[in-house]
DNA sequence: CGGCATCCGGGAAGATACTG
DNA sequence: CAGTATCTTCCCGGATGCCG
């Protein structure tokens, strides 16, 4: 039995399946495996490099992560790519398909903000909060706003576009922001979803901002959280 | 260190953490573990025993099955409960938050439908049946449309009502259905899904109509499958 | 240095048998 | 019927080491 590795010509047959036709078992049997989902969160905003993935997922580890590039590669969720010179790195993007997957972490995140036993004084990578802010915004807060919000998280710069009650986020110069974050994602998270006064040293370190005050100001009042669930005695 | 059982005071301290701030990845804390989205979806339709859930999701153990079933409790997600006498069984029913979750499943499966992987002819359960249909409603196709459709499989008997372009799907007796679908679960998703003629043998086994056919005819179409998607190469 | 293979310990999942 | 006990298998996570 299993004479040799089995894992031969990349049919992956010896992953366990659930053997369901249900729409949402097959997903399951596709990412379901520990850290597979949040590998795609992470690439959620644009390709990264493997070092990139391991400092943003702190716990994962480097086994783990090529399995699993492995594995979602094999779905055709993603796929390792060279960029051109004088790059000449290998990244990991997510095809058209897996960018589709956003509803899931939405869906996601939308039900656990409700519940008891969640902690946001945890981690918080930068995709994370990006991603947040597309799940988050409440479209009747925004009324009457055009607005360029921008955020520097370490090498990293995002611009989000709020325009008619919807808002795009993506990694862009910072030319045309009205207004800049400039901190650790914690430390933003902190003034958006903990109410953290604007320039205010936190636990989470600083933030600072460059721009119209008023504008922040009113950027972190658009993302309301749920309520939470009162205990089930 | 441990001296004794450690999952002692329902603390269920030691379960590993992604130890992240990020909604979709609190979700997959409390419901990440193989096995336990399933058994949630399995509950979505109403409350079930034991032994129903070991039966209507092939392949898990009844360990593994008292381990969600236990976590899942822990997490404010079910509730083990004896229903009043003279039935003094014990039933597993999903909180008002855990009935929350559906969206989660309607946004995996509407993303795995597209996945050139995924195989119909798996086996199939009726809750799964009967969520899909809330999922894959085209609302476009329903117009001027207002009936009410009962399902027979087993000892289970469920009515759709569809109206206003939406569809509410629940167990009920089926007395005032316009028309009746008997058959397994395979069977009739093979005619809603796999375009398989009404009233034909399958290899899923035999479905039966009762009522008015012209209804289930077009019943059956309202349910389109999202296109498949083109081969990454 | 980035990416991946290998080895190992611990723990979760799976199968089977057993008990109240 | 509703689980528990036990055993085996496999996956996860950490460390090390190879190789471009």
């Amino acid at each position: 039995m299993k004479s040799q590795k089995d894992t031969k010509e990349g049919l992956t047959a010896s992953r366990r399946s659930y053997e369901d036709a249900c729409g949402a078992a097959h997903a399951l049997d596709l990412v379901g495996e520990r850290w597979a989902l949040l590998v795609m969160r992470e690439l959620m905003l644009g390709p990264k490099r493997f070092s990139d993935l391991r400092a943003d997922l702190p716990g994962i580890s480097a086994n783990v992560l090529t399995q699993r590039l492995e594995g979602l590669e094999a779905a055709g969720v993603l796929i390792r790519r060279k960029l051109p010179p004088p790059a000449s790195v290998h990244v990991y993007e997510l095809t058209p398909w897996g960018y589709e997957s956003e509803p899931i972490f939405q869906a996601l995140g939308r039900w656990a903000a409700r519940s008891p036993q969640h902690d946001p004084s945890l981690p918080l990578s930068a995709v994370s909060l990006f991603l947040s802010f597309r799940t988050m915004l409440d479209p009747h807060r925004t009324e009457g706003l055009d607005a360029r919000i921008g955020f520097r998280i370490g090498a990293e710069t995002v611009l989000a576009h709020l325009a008619g009650s919807r808002i795009e986020v993506g990694r862009a110069a910072l030319d045309q922001a009205d207004v800049v974050f400039t901190g650790t994602a914690p430390a933003i998270a902190a003034a958006v979803y903990g109410g953290q006064p604007l320039g205010i040293l936190t636990a989470q370190g600083a933030l600072s901002l460059e721009g119209d005050r008023a504008l922040a100001e009113r950027f972190v009042t658009l993302f309301p959280l749920p309520p939470k669930i009162e205990r089930t005695a």
